[in-house]
DNA sequence: CGCGCATCTGACAACGTTGTCCAGGCTCTA
DNA sequence: TAGAGCCTGGACAACGTTGTCAGATGCGCG
């Protein structure tokens, strides 16, 4: 006759320090299962002495709920995920550090992972996330097209995307006013007399930098000055490249007198470049950093805030998770000129 | 009669969308529970005839496997615990972004939180952690006791400290080199003719900090410069309590001729305050930044390789999970000195 | 034609928890 | 003191997956 009542000891030790359960728990205070539970629950019904046995056995035993049974008996993980670009990018500390707030103020916890711009990863990562049952997500897209998310999102996942937009299917978005702040931040530089601007942003693959780029062409366009092929550098912002692209745009016969930058990367490349030069250029970039008041000349830029994305898009998230589902929508965040600088330089012409 | 072989539809709908399991591909499929799950792990011994119908029932059902029923029994997460003091500090980006890559080369993911610097957080998350039954953790610790995790570790969870020693337990972990770049920073001022060096930091509770100010103390030693009470800040570090302690050493009859800074934040702060003045002060910080050699002038720095730190820690804790128990080992990373000019201004006096 | 063997498949239990439901003991009142 | 009702505690099934094991099927060979 098998013995049923224990787990087999003889169990090779793919487990490692076999874990004391509830049920080990019961035995040790001389209780029932399902009392240990309540006891660990807070739920009541349970006499003080009765409890006090169960919590001196949980202590004796260093007993821990094992969240991975209790999330497979009540269909939540009280855990988001979130899929970024890169950690390590200062943009994305503090958004999601707020994500991790607004998660952390409705007791769950947050997963995340780098996509590191490949839509593959992003992909890989997001189904990875869906498969721990997340309750919801958090997206910072890398590829345009999420309709792999369908299946997920129809099966009750909240999802949010930010930054970016959604590719092919019809979710709640939170981003920044790109297009807007672009326009202005060149506008800022045309209205100090400049007329040769160039812009430098990443791939227009990305959304973001598609919609900046449109704000460089609209505000060049509502001043009236034609723009030229070569004041544009739209590729990889690795920053090698950044810097032959600054440079080019430079030198020649007609250079630019002004920079636009298209984000916090290429602000930095290209503020190493213009330290290097005598002529002074006048600069603005997409995207604040830490002591950009400090450099000489102080650095303007259109500052996008983005803890508020992060906080954001996670009340969305979890507004949907608690009150049904409402209808997808999108949400742009304004951006904010920060002068200080750098950006009222005049053309040196 | 009741039926069992179904799960009753009647259930309150506090499962959301009621997700395809295996069963039902199962069913669909018009094969075996067990097959179906063959299929899904790739198991030898099923027909390509029946995998393609498995695969069709998958497909068409939007079925994804539930990794919590999975780890429920198989006793592994595959994934880890990063438990970090502010996700939005960019001291902890790199350091985090590293931790994720070595996680995601093992195939696992990564959890992580922020303690904010407060002990029970800090406590509270990691338990968190471990009650998800995380593989193992990488704690960046904000307590100095952290004999809560004994039973934990005990009970197989692989645990590495970052940063800062744990506290009265022993166990892996991996520091920079503190004392020594600290010394080596205020030697390095001395090196250039300063004496009287004002040194900022953090609380004194806290590791690094009293660490770091142990360097000081023995670069001043060494020196055979006796340290004035007055020299030293060692308190919080939000910006007005170091601006204030900045703006006292700077005063007086006897003022400082160099400060040296005991991490990012007060670097910042401090670097304000210097370019409000007109009087040269020498200054070292600890933690490089980005830019920091755009400022007039360049801002030595000691600096410490953040992802290193990570990526050292979680290789620690992989070997950890891969080849068994090791005996815990404190394994110390150097720092790196980089001039720049702000620390090879001579005194003005 | 039958037997053995290899291959493929499925029934079943178990992982550790929670929800349901019932039993037993107690108190309170008539 | 008996009956009703409440309070406490426990037995049991279920969550969705994987490991074990045995049954079914088909094939080759004697």
């Amino acid at each position: 006759m098998p013995d049923t009542t224990r787990r087999a000891d003889s169990l090779p030790g793919n487990r490692y320090g076999n874990r004391p359960t509830m049920k080990d728990v019961a035995a040790r205070a001389g209780v029932g299962l399902k009392t240990v539970s309540r006891v660990v629950n807070g739920e009541p019904g349970v006499t003080p002495d009765t409890e006090r046995r169960v919590q001196e056995a949980i202590e004796a035993l260093g007993f821990r709920r094992n969240d991975s049974a209790r999330v497979l008996r009540k269909g939540r993980t009280a855990s988001i995920g979130l899929v970024l670009e890169d950690l390590a990018d200062p943009f994305y500390g503090p958004l999601s550090r707020a994500v991790e707030e607004v998660a952390r103020a409705h007791g769950a916890l947050l997963i995340n992972g780098s996509s590191a711009e490949d839509p593959e990863r992003e992909q890989e990562l997001a189904l990875a996330l869906c498969a721990r049952r997340v309750d919801g997500l958090v997206v910072i897209p890398a590829g345009d097209d999420h309709r792999y998310l369908e299946p997920e999102i129809r099966a009750g996942v909240a999802t949010v995307f930010v930054d970016r937009p959604a590719g092919r299917i019809d979710a709640d978005v939170v981003l920044s006013d790109n297009y807007g702040g672009a326009r202005d931040g060149v506008a800022h530089l045309i209205a100090h007399g400049h007329r040769r601007i160039g812009f430098i942003g990443d791939m227009p693959r990305i959304h973001t930098a598609a919609e900046r780029l449109r704000g460089y062409r609209a505000a060049m366009e509502d001043a009236g000055i034609p723009v030229e092929d070569e004041w544009m550098s739209l590729g990889a912002t690795n920053p090698e490249r950044v810097r032959r692209a600054a440079e080019e745009m430079l030198s020649g016969p007609a250079p630019v007198t002004a920079i636009f930058a298209g984000n916090n990367r290429v602000t930095v490349t290209v503020i190493r470049v213009l330290a290097e030069r005598t002529r002074p250029v006048a600069f603005v970039g997409f995207d604040d950093f830490e002591l950009a008041d400090l450099l000489q000349p102080g650095v303007t830029v259109v500052a996008q805030d983005a803890a508020a994305l992060g906080r954001t898009a996670a009340e969305r998230l979890f507004r949907q998770l608690d009150g049904g589902l409402v209808a997808p929508e999108r949400v742009e965040l304004p951006t904010r000129l920060i002068t200080r600088g750098s950006g009222e330089l005049p053309p040196a012409d």
